[in-house]
RNA sequence: GCGGCUGUAGCUCAGUUGGUUAGAGCACCAGGUUGUGAUCCUGGGGGUCACGGGUUCGAAUCCCGCCAGCCGCCCCA
């Protein structure tokens, strides 16, 4: 063996921050979490991938800003000096576990993109780690599953096309794609038992909030700047909003006033496709946001829906549609929206896609302020580890002796016999009474006692009766199969 | 990186102006009501009062430090 940890306490350390243990209720809860995810996933079309949890550094340096970059975990295997000189010199590991899925996807299609299918549906759910300040619905360790379209229904010749009709078809393609993506969110949401009164998918576009702003005939180096604002609205007091708005040009009433327009237009299922309003002296071009709300009308999710022009995202990467889900009193529960330039900055062909990632922390915070996070039993049951059976026995010598053979036994199953999920009891208590009671919590399907060396009764827990005749135990696992 | 709040049993928490051996409920384990789930009764294990100093005859309690957690700011891929 070796030495004794050199630190002084080898016994108290301490999960490190902003990790969790899960133990089994939380483990359950977990397992409930991503078999919903994976399950909505392929019921609309999704393929499910993944990649490493952790990627060379220089992968997030492509796209990201300084923020990102400042808030990885960082990695090295320890086995080459020139890493740890490259750690010391340049403060950046060789590797960084994943903040994100986006570049491993984009990396990971580029790399195959001439033969994957046009266009190419994945999913992925899994750990995702950001050395951040861990507070209200944001840890260092998370699941996240992400969703994302690769490419358009339509000739790839036409992607990138410049004709006027080419365009039209593009953006049309582009509305389905960020509407199934859309409406796969909305499905899971919907899966959880969330309802459009808790939470909503709020949607705008950066191409008409672009617009709008050259309109506003505001520089675009501040273009960002506005954008922050605009995500941070609701986190400042309205005379400090106002106050940052004319300071860089932003035409706040002007921008409520679109507002109030895309609201309207939502409601009455997007009319005005292609009109601008006079009235306001408008001429922003709507055309992305209505043809996505026409989609979404399609797809039937249109009472989960809003147009949200406020909506900015963090990412410089995002290219048009951008969307949020949003609850009150919760952070963001998932964000995502189309991303046409990334895949070729990776290496690939130009590609537009869309896609978004939900969290599993504030999701599940949301579930449980809605009251809709399963437990105990029902979360047992939903996650399939109620036992088939539980054995006990009615305390005589013989039929005690017969316990754990017969459970063996079942769990082991035969020729044509699966093997059941079975139980005992590990208390030393004889007493019948407490024995059933503890089949019960552990939710068991049936109870057999086993009276004799031979045979013994079965308790069907749902009706609560037992069955009339007692069994031979070399019939029981025949008997318990059929009545399941 | 900055600020606020909180640390007593596995969990939720009591614990008086500082005063004997630190408590309850739940949970867990065991026994009983002598063989069929909801109860009831009895008993048991389990705490360096986060940790380290200080004040005091005496500290879970007051002071300082430190660690951890939570909440917020920054950021949010």
């Amino acid at each position: 063996m070796t030495a004794p940890s050199r630190t002084d306490q080898p016994h108290k350390i301490q999960p490190p921050r902003g990790t969790r243990d899960l133990y089994p209720a939380e483990a359950a809860r977990r397992r409930w979490l991503t078999e919903r995810w994976r399950e909505v996933s392929v019921r609309h079309g999704f393929e499910e991938v993944d990649g490493p949890t952790f990627e060379a550094s220089d992968l997030y340096a492509v796209k990201s800003g300084d923020g990102i970059l400042g808030e990885l975990f960082q990695a090295f295997s320890g086995k080459s000096p020139d890493e740890v000189e490259q750690v010391k010199d340049t403060g950046r590991a060789p590797y960084a576990l994943r903040p994100e899925f986006t570049p491993t996807l984009a990396r990971m299609y580029a790399a195959k993109a001439a033969g994957l299918p046009k266009p190419c549906k994945w999913f992925m759910a899994g750990p995702f780690f950001r050395a951040e300040r861990p507070q209200r619905g944001r840890l260092r360790e998370f699941l996240q599953w992400n969703c994302d379209v690769l490419g358009l229904d339509i000739p790839t010749e036409k992607w990138n096309a410049e004709d006027a009709e080419s365009r039209a078809e593009v953006a049309e393609a582009k509305a389905r794609m960020d509407a199934e993506c859309i409406a796969c969110c909305v499905a899971d949401l919907e899966s959880l038992g969330l309802a459009p009164s808790d939470v909503s998918i709020h949607f705008g576009s950066r191409d008409v909030v672009t617009n709008m702003l050259n309109e506003m005939e505001i520089p675009e180096s501040r273009h960002t700047q506005i954008l922050n604002l605009l995500d941070r609205q609701s986190k400042l007091a309205p005379k400090d909003f106002a106050a940052e708005c004319d300071r860089l040009g932003f035409h706040m009433h002007r921008f409520q006033v679109l507002q109030g327009i895309c609201i309207d237009a939502m409601k009455q299922g997007f009319p005005w496709i292609g009109l601008n309003s006079d009235e306001h002296a408008v001429t922003f071009d709507f055309k992305s946001m209505a043809l996505l709300a026409t989609e979404i009308e399609k797809l039937g999710i249109t009472a989960w829906c809003k147009p949200d022009l406020s909506i900015a995202r963090g990412l410089a990467y995002y290219t048009g549609t951008v969307f949020e889900v949003i609850a009150d009193g919760e952070r963001a529960v998932a964000g995502g929206g189309r991303y046409d330039n990334l895949i070729e900055l990776f290496g690939g062909p130009k590609t537009p896609a869309v896609g978004f990632a939900m969290g599993d922390v504030v999701l599940s915070l949301l579930l449980q302020d809605k009251g809709l996070m399963p437990s105990g039993d029902e979360l047992m049951g939903l996650v399939g580890q109620h036992p088939d059976v539980f054995v006990l026995s009615n305390g005589d010598e013989a039929a005690e002796a017969r316990v754990r053979p017969t459970v063996a036994a079942l769990r082991r199953g035969g020729e044509s016999l699966a093997g059941l999920h079975v139980r005992h009891s590990y208390k030393a208590t004889k007493n019948v009474g407490k024995l059933l009671k503890e089949a019960a919590q552990q939710g068991a399907r049936f109870a057999v006692i086993i009276e004799d060396a031979e045979s013994c009764s079965v308790k069907d827990t749902r009706t609560n009766e037992q069955w009339p005749d007692k069994v031979p135990l070399t019939d029981l696992h025949a008997r318990l199969a059929g009545a399941m």
